[in-house]
DNA sequence: CTTAGAATATTTATCGATACAAGACTTATG
DNA sequence: CATAAGTCTTGTATCGATAAATATTCTAAG
């Protein structure tokens, strides 16, 4: 017990016991054992982060960045890859619900509004993503509608009238796909442009090479354009590509704007003009608001939705010619 | 103890005890308590991954094979960021004497060879990197000269003549870095080609940002030359941004090569040619040595080096004129 | 109908840290 | 010197699953 009182810097401990205690442990070589602490103490200063794909440059920047928020607060995340599979999110549900960690973040991809009363759980939870479910939990999200009006819009401005919108397939629930179509329509139709929809192109992989086959058989089909917006940097990079070796010059011919503000595209040959959601702020938030859950215990709030900001980032894949 | 029973499919349990226990677990939607298994059965089905950063796309990729690899294992991972300092590794290792994990697979960049005593440890560990330590410790590595000495000579047998090492700093200890340029070397003085202080460039960071500097700083110089082996196709494409800046094309004017066969290099522009080191087959065999090591037990067998097979890829960047 | 032997079920002790409470020791104060 | 109030230390029970041993039920052969 007082082995256990030194460690856990119990105040009432004097300080040459304090000594004893310490030259003790360095002298057996102590470690606590955490399995005990944990089954003791019902904590396991461990947090979940489930995504998608760790693989994607954007959910590796993200982590990174949850890692270090979470060490901050001396958790450490324990990383599950869902692979967008409904199935996956919710075994990554009952895992938290185990008690192997403290709380989790969650980015739902697969989960639709049908399935909002999984989330109905008594444990901290954050969600990554749009706010389709009504349970009470946190949200972190990203202003999608706003961003893709905003980059849109900037095309628009650029002098492109006829803008392509590269996006991933759409549910009946609003997920980021359709949220950002939505976005490229309202600033389509705020500029008074009919929408065409054989500018419409899906594809099932927000991927280089999803963006790169996508844009090959636009181009391919002889459809006019004269701007894209893609779902994603990764999708633009991959559809500056096809661009390239469909000869068809950037800014010149087409300009191109992608979404997430990897730092890829400040390298890229065009640089890719992009919106910035601020997804340092996202991951700072979302930490902190399962933390705030975590240790809150009584002090229950309401749950929150964070929104972060969006920001163009205008380079040389949109520049004015 | 026939609800753990069951749990465990313990042979000997009657198919009708089975169904009560099942429906009763339904019924008060029980979950088993991992800290509780982990302090009474010495396992904690999770395994550490220790990598210097996430947000790389090398490590990024890595990652998301060693947690498939893992999953396919029934093990979770538990991912440490160590941001290449000592200190961080230091305490991974301590970490997995804590218990919280059944192994650790551990990528050093940080310690040293004087550190080798530090993994002497008697537990589950896989070392990610050079075999610089003497302990008994498997190790998974790269062919590193090989693979520079592979790259160099391509860059050779196109025709260049003088080609400039953008490395990483190189300490004491044979790293990555000092391997790479080693093979670099080698490379030249097979071809009877003087090696040129002035063509051998360190950068701090392994980034865009660090490639695209370094690189603008030789255009800069003054110094002539005509290939380019960079020490990651990461600091590859912030070259190639450089040197498209600087009006030099590629492959025209100079040849560019990275390493690690990323996937962005397929789809810049030009596409990068670079050197393949096979790194799922290194994830998997990373977790396939820690399984035995954790599962082992008395079986105990000598310490194995598993070094990844190379394969130069040629794409635009290296093309023929 | 017995009974060996297997199949199934249950009891007990335990992993190691810590909450809680009680005990021991100090110091201050009248 | 006695007592209170504080400071420090230690006993005991407990978290929940499971190893090991024990107890019970079942099956089949004689």
């Amino acid at each position: 017990m007082t082995v256990s009182n030194v460690l856990n810097d119990h105040p009432h401990v004097k300080s040459s016991t304090r000594a004893k205690v310490v030259k003790a442990m360095e002298e057996l070589d102590y470690r606590v054992n955490h399995a005990a602490r944990n089954l003791r103490s019902g904590r396991t200063f461990t947090i979940g982060l489930a995504v998608a794909e760790f693989d994607r440059p954007y959910w590796g920047q993200f982590a990174a960045r949850v890692i270090e928020e979470a060490a901050a607060h001396n958790l450490r995340v324990l990383v599950e890859q869902t692979g967008r599979s409904k199935e996956n999110e919710i075994s990554a549900l009952a895992l938290s619900r185990n008690r192997m960690y403290d709380g989790l973040i969650l980015s739902t991809v697969g989960l639709s509004a049908s399935d909002a009363n999984m989330l109905r759980v008594d444990y901290p939870i954050v969600i990554l993503g749009e706010r389709i479910f009504s349970g009470p939990v946190d949200h972190v999200a990203m202003a999608n509608v706003e961003g893709a009006e905003a980059a849109t819009a900037h095309l628009i401005e650029r002098g492109c009238r006829r803008i392509a919108a590269v996006m991933g397939p759409m549910g009946a629930d609003p997920d980021a796909s359709s949220l950002r179509f939505a976005g490229y329509q309202q600033a389509l139709a705020a500029a008074g442009i009919d929408t065409d929809p054989a500018l419409h192109i899906t594809i099932n992989e927000w991927t280089l090479k999803g963006g790169h086959e996508a844009v090959s058989r636009l181009v391919g089909s002889g459809v006019q354009f004269d701007g894209l917006f893609c779902a994603t940097d990764t999708v633009a990079l991959g559809a500056l590509r096809a661009l390239h070796e469909a000869k068809l010059r950037v800014p010149e011919d087409v300009k191109v704007i992608g979404f997430d503000n990897l730092t890829e595209g400040q390298y890229s040959t065009p640089t890719l003009s992009t919106v910035n959601p601020d997804s340092a702020e996202m991951a700072r938030m979302a930490v902190k608001l399962l933390v705030q859950r975590i240790s809150g215990g009584s002090a229950k709030r309401e749950p929150t939705e964070f929104v972060s900001s969006v920001r163009i980032v205008e380079r040389e894949s949109t520049a004015a010619l």
